[in-house]
RNA sequence: GGGUGACUAGCUCAGUUGGUUAGAGCGCUUCCCUUACAAGGAAGAGGUCAGGGGUUCGAGUCCCUUGUCACCCA
């Protein structure tokens, strides 16, 4: 208490101080609680060469809030850090490094273009680390990970062993979605579909024996790996046709007329020409009719010497060239403008072409049948629970996953081919020769694996898995996965799939999906469109709890939230206010030794404060045992501002400056009680702020941190005590709105003249409230027989009334005007609550607490109405 | 085609076992630098909770339906 504290907070300098005053003690360690039961966040790890934005942000914001919750409440809590090598993100900027030295991957070769990128890494791999910092994270540091060290690595390789051992993992070709800028496969996910503006081209397909099928598609490059045309079995149309041959265009190809179910006859001619090199339900058709397979592209996506005259030709410029060529042919019928869906790469937003390439899969079924399972049996839960459907749906029609890509960046594939028997060995260490034929003549794949595949092994790899480590024995299963809805068929469904496979147990308990941050108007942030809100800007400019603060409260479980500016002000606002109420209670410390509010001994306003205190305790606790820590965050400011600062500490001043000091250390006692209370519950939110304050104060032993998560004591919860403070507020409120109204100079203290009704000792106990709070300088207690001043404004509560005597301001017909408005008001709400308890249903159905409080408050209501009545009966009318 | 979500004040959003006269921020009107706080305080204006139907003593909240928008899967 010797130490000044601040007129303000000063995040910039005290954020970074307190946060490695927290680490260097050892605080974000579960070894703090060693005997307690583990809480454990595996963190969703981002791309090590990345930068922070407001996703991570708000998994920041939710996930340490989650470990500083649950710290608190004496868990072993850990949080597990790291980052992801992100290989196509990651390789595309080296490449992009490259290119500005005037050299490429393929220029420097394998070996040396790996060197570079670890270089790259760890020259940029520290910023988002630094980041999460910034935000507060109270991870365990000293259990850092990154998908490619040594021990991930090994947990990778023995992941696909087994699976290859097991039979689930094959390699083959296959049609797959190829990415050709960036010259790789991608998986089905990476790939998005949306409807855009192209063409439909009609024409006629000619047929071997003369004549022709006219034929429609948006994709005439496609024609020139055509294996069949098919019509529908049914279609009269084309009875004739089916079992004839046709001939590809230019290049005379003969090819069937096959009949098939899946055409569908109102679309285009009825008749479709088939592709099963370029197009997935092509693809699907010519495995039935066991047709040919042709493929026409290169892996930049130009055409392949199957394309005859067009072989070298870009894909666009193809369509053109044959397109032209067919119409000098005669071939062609029109040309019409069509909406039709196009496949892009995730990433760069290139057209995706579907072609039939060798790759490495793997069996999908059988893990996902466990991870349904365990979502169905209850043993993992996922909030919100609508996600379930969701991910029930993704994994009952799941297809095998085409997990190698043609990177650098990332684990190579553990398997080697054969020169001399073309068999393949996979194994767990790197073998020198050929495990079937023993040959030396062995070279490895040269492909890396999805990153997805390190990331799903990530809540058991990082625990130390495929070792039985202390910390996987202790730490495994995780508890909760916090992560962003976008990412459940990414990432959640396949950790869950291999944890079930690998470890035998779930990877984690709970899932909780968060929604995706978008600009105040609900606009997907991004960089061209110039609607970025930086979240490292954001720190510097408002701290990092005014962040958290509004990315916590401002969200509802799984929904999008649009983030604005003039929120994260009020937060940072919010923490000013509290700086302030705690500042206000710091300066009048002096010569007082803290203690629990002797309960005997309390007022009406304290018993008031602490009534609500403890409930909101309560109701805070509820919110956090059912994930609505928004709607926690809020209730505790609200609280705060709105009847602690505004009501409650206005008040302390009587008792404190009022010279009884039995009076001043009970208040003292209160007003530490509220705020050690709340910064315990704030500090999840805003650690930050929180912890300096608590600095401050004579509040626990030890950091905020560690301190004990509040509990609720109902011997503090008072309803009498609410409810007459109730009227005390009413009273003060309508004093107010009177001096308003009436335009009392703010500085001008008037006296006042109370009926107390049945509330004298109320009232009388009171008087110094009235005076601070509306500057009210006298207050006469009317008696029975006492006489009620003319030209006066009358304020009912409850039975009370108070008259304020401004003879020369107030307008007896305003004045009977606003009596008027106020008695209809008590009628409406009369009748209401009347038009209730008269209803017997009501009575007989609802709880009993419900019609007690509408009997309460009709009790209320009617005293109030007479007041008012007798009132104006005195004024006149 | 299947599914999910949203629709509440001018704008952006809360409102989870159905129960006081539906709340907040920003914006708007009037007043106030009162010794914790102008990053503040006081008093206000502003909503037929998308439309229709139903269940119920009682519906923003549950059910059905229509519409608009967004997203996911195929």
């Amino acid at each position: 208490m010797t130490t000044e504290m601040p007129k303000t907070f000063d995040f910039n300098e005290a954020e970074p101080r307190l946060y490695k005053w927290w680490e260097d003690n050892g605080w974000f360690k579960p070894e703090i609680h060693p005997d307690a039961e583990p809480y454990v966040i595996s963190i969703p790890p981002p791309n090590v060469t990345g930068a922070l934005h407001n996703g991570h942000a708000m998994f920041v914001s939710l996930e340490d809030l989650m470990i500083r919750y649950e710290r608190m409440r004496g868990k072993a809590s850990l949080w597990v850090p790291g980052t992801d090598h992100a290989g196509i993100a990651t390789q595309l900027q080296v490449e992009r490094m490259l290119r500005d030295e005037g050299t490429s991957r393929e220029e420097v070769g394998r070996e040396e273009f790996l060197r570079r990128t670890w270089d790259w890494k760890r020259k940029y791999g520290g910023r988002i680390v630094d980041q999460l910092r910034y935000l507060g994270a109270s991870c365990d540091w000293d259990r850092e990970r990154f998908t490619l060290d040594n021990g991930l690595s090994r947990a990778v390789r023995e992941a696909f062993v087994t699976l290859w051992e097991q039979g689930l993992i094959y390699r083959g070709p296959r049609l797959i979605n190829w990415s050709p800028g960036l010259q790789t496969a991608v998986s089905d996910l990476e790939v998005e579909r949306g409807e855009e503006q192209g063409h439909l081209y009609y024409f006629n397909y000619p047929l071997e024996n003369g004549g022709g099928i006219p034929v429609a598609t948006t994709r005439p490059e496609t024609i020139l790996g055509d294996t069949a045309v098919a019509v529908h079995p049914d279609d009269e149309r084309y009875q004739n046709v089916i079992g004839q041959y046709c001939l590809v265009p230019m290049l005379n190809r003969r090819i069937p007329v096959i009949a098939d179910e899946y055409v569908d006859r109102e679309f285009g001619t009825g008749a479709l020409k088939i592709t099963p090199g370029h197009d997935p339900n092509d693809y699907e058709i010519g495995m039935r009719h066991n047709l040919d397979l042709v493929n026409i592209l290169n892996q930049d996506a130009t055409l392949n010497e199957n394309a005859g005259p067009y072989a070298g030709m870009d894909r666009f410029e193809a369509r053109k060239a044959l397109w032209a060529e067919m119409e000098k042919a005669g071939m062609t019928i029109r040309v019409e403008p069509h909406a039709h869906v196009v496949p892009r790469s995730q990433r760069g937003g290139e057209i995706v072409e579907p072609l039939v390439s060798t790759q490495w899969f793997v069996t999908m079924r059988p893990l996902a049948d466990k991870a349904i399972a365990a979502v169905r049996d209850g043993r993992i839960r996922i909030v919100p629970e609508r996600f379930e459907k969701v991910y029930y749906n993704w994994l009952e029609n799941i297809q095998d996953w085409c997990i190698s890509r043609q990177l650098w960046w990332g684990h190579r594939i553990p398997a080697w081919h054969c020169a001399d028997c073309g068999k393949t060995t996979v194994t767990r260490e790197d073998p020198a020769t050929c495990a079937h034929c023993g040959s030396a003549a062995i070279t490895q794949d040269p492909d890396v694996l999805d990153t997805w595949f390190s990331s799903a092994l990530w809540p058991f790899s990082t625990l130390g898995w495929p070792e039985q480590t202390p910390d996987l024995e202790r730490y495994y299963p995780t508890s909760m996965m916090e992560t962003g809805y976008d990412i459940l068929f990414f990432w959640v469904a396949r950790m869950i799939m291999m944890g079930l496979w690998f470890t035998d147990d779930i990877p984690f308990h709970t899932v909780y999906l968060h929604g995706l941050v978008r600009d105040e108007h609900g606009t997907k942030m991004s960089k061209s469109y110039g609607n970025v809100i930086d979240p490292v800007e954001i720190v510097e400019q408002y701290g990092a709890d005014a962040l958290r603060f509004t990315l916590l409260t401002g969200s509802s479980p799984g929904n999008d939230m649009n983030l604005a500016e003039s929120r994260i002000e009020y937060s940072r606002n919010f923490g000013n206010k509290l700086w302030q109420m705690s500042r206000f209670v710091w300066s009048n410390l002096d010569g007082y030794t803290p203690k629990e509010p002797d309960r005997a001994a309390l007022t009406l306003p304290d018993r008031w404060i602490l009534s609500r205190l403890h409930g909101l305790i309560a109701n805070a606790q509820h919110l956090f045992d059912t994930y609505q820590y928004g709607e926690a965050g809020r209730q505790v400011l609200e609280f705060l501002w709105n009847e602690f600062a505004d009501w409650y500490v206005e008040i302390s001043k009587n008792a404190l400056y009022g010279g009884d000091p039995a009076a001043r250390e009970r208040t003292l006692d209160v007003l530490l009680a509220v705020l050690d209370a709340c910064l315990r519950l704030l500090h999840p939110y805003i650690p930050f702020i929180t912890e300096e304050i608590w600095r401050y104060l004579p509040t626990g032993e030890g950091p905020l941190i560690t301190a004990e998560w509040p509990t609720a004591n109902p011997a503090y919860e008072h309803a009498d005590a609410e409810a007459e403070f109730s009227i005390l507020i009413d009273l003060v409120r309508g004093i107010r709105n009177a001096r308003a109204e009436y335009k009392v100079e703010p500085a001008h203290r008037i006296g006042a003249l109370v009926d107390p009704g049945a509330h004298r000792d109320l009232i009388n106990a009171h008087r110094d409230l009235f005076a601070r709070l509306c500057n009210i300088k006298q207050i006469t207690l009317l008696d029975a027989a006492g006489e009620v001043p003319g030209k006066a404004a009358a304020i009912v509560a409850d039975d009370v009334t108070v008259y304020l005597p401004l003879a020369d301001l107030v307008d007896l017909d305003a004045e009977r005007e606003r009596l008027a408005r106020e008695l209809g008001n008590l009628a409406q709400q009369i009748a209401r609550t009347n038009g209730l308890l008269q209803n017997e249903s009501f009575v007989s159905k609802a709880k009993p607490d419900v019609v007690q409080r509408e009997r309460d408050k009709l009790e209320s209501l009617t005293a109030s109405r007479q007041a008012v009545e007798e009132r104006l009966s005195s004024l006149g009318s």
